[in-house]
RNA sequence: GUGGGCGUAGUGUAGUGGUUAACACGUCUGGUUGUGGCCCAGAAGAUCGAGGGUUCAAAUCCCUCCGCUCACCCCA
């Protein structure tokens, strides 16, 4: 029985790296851009963490928690989100008594126990961001900005915001009231999953994705309607906001979305998503929300944050989808050809060579002719023939396998070659 | 957790009861003596996802399991 990686993994091959490194660069750049700073946490917590922090009523508590005891019977949980660890360690390490807000970021692998498709895996990775003790929407739109630049940076087109305000715990309560009594009104009409949903949780009826349904809520209150005071204040002046950001990102496209609803506990206000247009069911690449709510409830001073995560599986899949796909794997620069007693003095070549920063291999012993053939099958720049006529004199062939640059000699010298190598290299990028 | 589709060489597929499982791409070798890409010839490579059952005979039909995939639930 051949054994295969668990359910829901995925190798990142080597092939992938390329696009592996360039959005995991383009996190770091970003996020430094905005001046955020790398936190690492451990990838296990204690249960209880998540069970505070996420909500213990929430379906990623409730089935989709790799949860075990470890030898002390202590019970640990494979981090299935990043933002609660992020709370822990804020609160574990003082990070509170820095200047505030104080800025994060995190790029880490997350687990959970569900079912695979595309998009969703039960070990992915997420990048995120964290904006912690600052309440005021100028944070939030900080946070969109970053989020929305990364994806931009990354070449991603046709990427919408979508963006709501769930309120803060009171008018929401009052708001799950009044859509009940709305929703009871056309019970009979809704289908059965929906009408399961009006009891369990009356807000997911809103993206249901049943066309009866949808209908039917278009003329349900909005939530944006019941926000007061403080949380209607903030939602104005982050519109404004939103407006200042499209003024200087031409691209950038939002709007609002009153079913958009988020499946974890401690967000409160602001709750965001970017999707691609044409997105299918597991389209979202990045999504967040403020949650002031979260740090009291693992223990902490009451604390605003805001912040988002953004899968960078889905990224990868979002950038194949839209840009041609290039051969993204790594060139041989220089690939050595040894023809008869010459391998040793080839093989310390190649380690010269390797030496000066070129990428090199020795070609495998075989007849010239195949030694030939992996060069042009392995894609190699360069050619470099070494036999003994060569090494006799000196002098070996050197030879282009791409651009038209002829055929010529030259010394035996590792310097010299690197050199006439990267005045070639220049030459192509001119 | 629920429901649909699918598992045949490294990859993509053909084959739907009957002799050594086929094709393409890829890999390797060769097409005289030390030179790639095109072309030609050849080779290697598959316990037909696993286990069980029906049958004289199973890749093909049935059952179970595993995996992949799509949708739902939910989410990045």
């Amino acid at each position: 029985m051949k054994i295969l990686a668990p359910r829901g993994t995925a190798d990142i091959l080597p092939k992938d790296q390329k696009i592996w490194s360039k959005v995991s660069s383009t996190c770091k750049q970003i996020a430094s851009e905005f001046s955020y700073d790398r936190i690492d946490t451990p990838i296990f917590e204690n249960t209880e963490l998540f069970k505070r922090g996420v909500g213990d009523q929430t379906d990623i508590v409730q089935k989709e928690m790799y949860t075990f005891k470890d030898h002390s019977g202590e019970s640990i949980t494979l981090k299935p989100e990043g933002t609660a660890p992020i709370c822990r360690s804020y609160l574990q390490n003082g990070l509170s008594n820095s200047p505030l807000p104080i800025r994060l970021y995190y790029i880490s692998p997350m687990f959970r126990y569900e079912r695979p498709q595309a998009g969703r895996l039960r070990q992915h990775h997420q990048f995120g961001c964290e904006a912690i003790g600052d309440p005021s929407p100028q944070v939030d739109a900080e946070i969109i900005e970053l989020g929305w630049t990364y994806i931009s940076r990354l070449g991603l087109k046709n990427i919408d915001l979508r963006i709501n305000s769930i309120g803060d715990l009171k008018n929401r309560e009052l708001y799950i009231k009044e859509l009940k009594k709305f929703l009871m009104d056309h019970k009979n009409k809704l289908p059965k999953i929906d009408q399961e949903r009006l009891i369990r949780s009356p807000l997911r009826v809103l993206d249901s994705k049943e066309e009866v349904t949808a209908e039917i809520t278009k003329n349900a209150p909005k939530c944006i309607d019941y926000l007061q005071n403080e949380d209607l204040e903030h939602w104005n002046e982050l519109i404004e906001f939103l407006n200042v950001i499209k003024d200087t990102h031409t691209q950038f496209n939002y709007y609002i979305d009153h079913s958009l609803v988020r499946g974890l506990d401690y967000y409160n206000r602001t709750v965001f998503e970017f999707q691609p247009r044409e997105s299918t069911s597991q389209g979202t690449i990045l999504a967040g929300g403020r949650y002031d709510p979260l740090i009291e409830k693992i223990g902490g001073p009451v604390t605003p944050a805001i912040g988002f995560g953004s899968g960078i599986e889905r990224m990868i899949l979002e950038i194949k989808k839209q840009i041609n796909k290039t051969d993204l794997s790594d060139k041989t620069d220089i690939i050595i050809i040894h023809i008869g007693e010459t391998t040793k003095k080839s093989y310390a070549m190649a380690s010269k060579l390797r030496r000066l920063g070129i990428s090199t291999v020795l070609a495998p012993k075989r007849s010239v002719k195949a030694q030939m053939r992996y060069a042009n099958n392995i894609n190699a720049k360069f050619v470099l023939i070494i036999g003994e006529k060569e090494i006799k004199s000196g002098k070996a062939q050197f030879k282009s396998l791409h651009s038209n640059i002829e055929d010529f000699d030259i010394e035996l010298k590792s310097d010299l070659i690197a050199k006439k190598f990267n005045d070639f290299q220049k030459i192509s990028y001119a």
